[in-house]
DNA sequence: CCTGAGTAATTGACGCGTCAAGCATATGCC
DNA sequence: GGCATATGCTTGACGCGTCAATTACTCAGG
């Protein structure tokens, strides 16, 4: 139980259990984060749009003729389509996008952005990078910016391992 | 509108707007931050407890007595009261925890993990480790875990600041 | 053709999180 | 004491996200 383990021979994992330096890394990270996203959450709000209703229009508004199948845009922002179906559901009840049946096949669905979703969207955009700048690309020296760009990658690498 | 911009010299932030380099970090960030707690919350989901029973019976599981006031465990977790408020009333719902009275302010409530909580969090306790040991502690060296401590330092301290 | 397998998208149920409103009790001030 | 105000907590409404089930269509093989 002690901080060193003579089980392990140093091999492998570097311990069998957390250090405690690295829980508290993580529950740091984890704050942070989500601290971050509320704040930016709040800040899309008094524009009157979620994360979602921003990231689902950033694609549209930079699709060929401000369109996509329904299935595109789920794989371009990494949603399920289930997510998107309820988020498209009470986006168009907003206004701010369209569905419209696929002319290739019927089955699928085209979203397209509205007038009015453009005119959001753009209207929220200004802001919302100017607080990302603000909270996270002022916040780092480019040097950090490099060392996040691995550490995201390592966890990436492992997110995508198999095991 | 061109990179170079003649109208700021270079003093304050460094750019009037985000660089495509920093931008692709955010969405890198998010993606990815999204994506680990996707895997963290599944792996939870296994076991029939969410990221957020975990949290709070884990801070109930070090309080003294295995009980807190509410306000006080709120405190702990970092969030509002009436999330709080919601998420115990589905957890005692499910006996995982139990609210009574507090004896020194009849305003307030106290709660307190349950034998069958205990149980329910230590059998999560070691998997859910597990998975965060493997995810990210394994991911990264002692070099990156110092340069993730300050990056965190430094939006967090963008958070803190009033302005 | 027709049938069966696969695919596109939607739906319903339910847990989660936020905001605003509400209720009960405590507390400071006269 | 009695009132205003503050505090502790809950509630309801509603947007959001996931899972499992469902509907509608495509398409390959016979």
């Amino acid at each position: 139980m002690g901080t060193m383990d003579t089980t392990t021979p140093s091999i492998g994992p570097a311990q069998r259990r957390l250090t405690a330096r690295q829980l508290t890394m993580w529950r740091s990270l984890m704050d942070t984060m989500e601290e971050l996203s509320r704040r930016l959450t709040a800040q899309l709000q008094q524009v009157g749009l979620s994360r979602g209703d921003y990231l689902v229009m950033l694609t549209l508004s930079e699709a060929a003729r401000h369109h996509l199948r329904s299935s595109e845009l789920a794989d371009a922002i990494g949603w399920q389509r289930s997510r998107l179906s309820h988020h498209l559901g009470r986006m168009e009840r907003r206004r701010l996008v369209r569905r419209e049946e696929c002319p290739t096949d019927s089955r699928g669905t085209v979203v397209a952005i509205t007038d009015e979703g453009l005119r959001s969207f753009r209207l929220a955009s200004a802001p919302h990078l100017r607080a990302v700048k603000h909270y996270f690309a002022d916040a780092l020296t480019e040097q950090q910016l490099e060392e996040l760009e691995s550490i995201l990658d390592a966890v990436r690498a492992r997110l995508a391992d198999p095991d």
